[in-house]
DNA sequence: GCGATCAGCGCG
DNA sequence: GATCGTGCTGATCGC
C-alpha cells in the first residue's frame, strides 16, 4: 500500500509524517488545502476526506492512516506488555486524574480498545478470561449522560420520553422538525442525535454545522428549536453557567466540584471553554459518580456471596467481569440490578447486559 | 541521546 | 474561534 502511494505521489517520502504529507498532497500535487495548523496545512481524516474526489491517492492515505494506527497502537503496542508469567495484560486505573471525575487507563490504556470499525474491533479477540471456559459478562449504561441531563434539567419533555421507554433521538426528531414521531426519518434521526449529544457539551451554531456539513444558520435553527421545545433545559443551562461564574466552581450530583477560572477570563475563547465545560462536568461528572458507586456496591455482592467472578474493566458508562460459566447469569443481574439501583433519577436509568467468550464476541 | 511538543486518532 | 473528557504513536523540535 505505501509502494502504491509513493507511486501515484511521484516521490518516496515519509507517510507517517504530517508535515511531508501535506508538501506532497499541497505542493507536489496541487489538491486544494483547507484547514491549518499550528505549522501549516492540516492533513487530518476529515480534510482529506473532502478531498477525496480530487485524486485516487487520498482513499490509500486514509485506509494506510487506519491500518499503521491499529498495528502501532494495538498490536505492536500492546504485546510487549503482556507479563510472560502470567500471559496476561495489566493496565493502571488511575482515580485522581481527570477534572470532571472519570477514571483514566494508562500503561496500556484499556479504555480505548477500537470497537467502531470492524477492522479494529477484531483485536477484542484478543482480550479473554483468565480460566479456560469462564465467560466475558459486560454491563453499561444505555444513553446516562442524556438521562442525567433530564434529570438536572427536569426538562418534561424529556422525563416524559424516558419515562415513556422512547427513542430519545427519535423524540427530540419529532419535536425540532415538527413530525410526527412514527415518522421521524433515520436522517432526521442522526442529525437529533447530533443536536443531543451537541446540547451535552455546550455546541455552538458552527460546531453542529460543521459536525452535519450544513449551513451555520441551519445549525442555529436546529439549536433554537431545541430549546423552544425543551425551555427548562435552557433554564438549565443559564442558570448553571450563572451559578459557576458566582461561585467560581460546578458540581455533581454527589457533590465533586470542579472550579473553573477561565469563567473570569477577559479572553473570549478561555471564557467561551470555561462555559463548555461548565455545561458538561455536572452531567460527565455525575455519571462518574454514578458508575463509582455501583462498583463499590458490586464488588461488595461479589464478596458477600463469596463468588469467584470479578471486575476487570471500568470504560466510563460500562463494566467488565470474567466468571465461571455457572455464575454468568447470576453476574447478569447483579451487574445490571446493581448498576440502574445504584442512586435514583427523575428518570429510569437503564443497562444493558451482554456475555460472551471474549471481548468482541459479546452478545445479549 | 532524551524529554517535550505537535499532529493525528483510538475510546466514552 | 468554534462540542466535553481522556492516552498513545511517530515525527519533530530543542537542549
Amino acid at each position: 500500500m505505501q509502494k502504491r502511494i509513493h507511486e501515484l505521489a511521484g516521490i518516496e517520502f515519509n507517510l507517517n509524517s504530517p508535515k511531508q504529507l501535506a508538501e506532497v498532497l499541497f505542493e507536489r500535487l496541487q489538491l486544494t488545502g483547507g484547514k491549518k495548523t499550528k505549522s501549516g496545512y492540516s492533513t487530518d481524516a476529515e480534510t482529506l476526506e473532502n478531498l477525496m474526489n480530487e485524486h485516487e491517492i487520498i482513499g490509500l492515505i486514509l485506509e494506510y492512516r487506519t491500518l499503521a494506527k491499529l498495528k502501532g497502537t494495538y498490536l505492536d503496542g500492546l504485546i510487549p506488555l503482556i507479563d510472560p508469567k502470567k500471559d496476561r495484560l495489566h493496565s493502571t486505573f488511575h482515580q485522581a486524574v481527570t477534572a470532571t471525575g472519570r477514571l483514566s487507563s494508562s500503561d496500556p490504556n484499556l479504555q480505548n480498545i477500537p470497537t467502531r470499525n470492524e477492522e479494529g474491533r477484531l483485536i477484542r479477540k484478543a482480550f479473554y478470561p483468565t480460566v479456560s471456559d469462564w465467560r466475558l459478562v459486560s454491563a453499561d449504561y444505555s444513553q446516562i449522560e442524556l438521562r442525567i441531563l433530564a434529570h438536572l434539567s427536569q426538562d418534561a419533555h424529556f422525563i416524559d420520553a424516558y419515562k415513556q421507554k422512547q427513542d430519545i433521538h427519535r423524540r427530540t426528531a419529532s419535536e425540532v422538525f415538527d413530525v410526527p414521531f412514527e415518522e421521524v426519518s433515520s436522517s432526521l434521526r442522526d442529525k437529533a442525535k447530533a443536536v443531543n449529544f451537541g446540547i451535552v457539551y455546550g455546541i455552538s451554531d458552527y460546531g453542529l454545522a460543521t459536525q452535519l456539513r450544513i449551513g451555520r444558520k441551519e445549525a442555529q435553527g436546529y439549536i433554537d428549536r431545541f430549546f423552544e421545545e425543551f425551555p427548562a433545559i435552557r433554564e438549565y443551562q443559564t442558570k448553571i453557567i450563572a451559578e459557576a461564574k458566582e461561585s467560581g466552581f460546578v458540581t455533581t450530583l454527589f457533590q465533586r466540584r470542579r472550579y473553573l477560572p477561565e469563567l473570569s477570563s477577559k479572553n473570549y475563547n478561555l471564557r467561551s471553554f470555561g462555559e463548555r465545560a461548565a455545561l458538561n462536568t455536572p452531567i460527565q461528572g455525575s455519571a462518574a459518580d454514578l458508575i463509582k458507586i455501583a462498583m463499590i456496591q458490586l464488588q461488595q455482592e461479589i464478596e458477600k456471596r463469596n463468588l469467584k467472578g470479578r471486575i476487570l474493566l471500568q470504560v466510563h458508562d460500562e463494566l467488565v467481569c470474567e466468571t465461571p460459566r455457572e455464575e454468568e447469569e447470576l453476574f447478569k443481574v447483579l451487574m445490571k440490578e446493581t448498576m440502574e439501583q445504584a442512586i435514583q433519577l427523575s428518570v429510569p436509568i437503564v443497562v444493558e447486559v451482554y456475555s460472551g467468550d471474549n471481548w468482541y464476541e459479546l452478545q445479549k
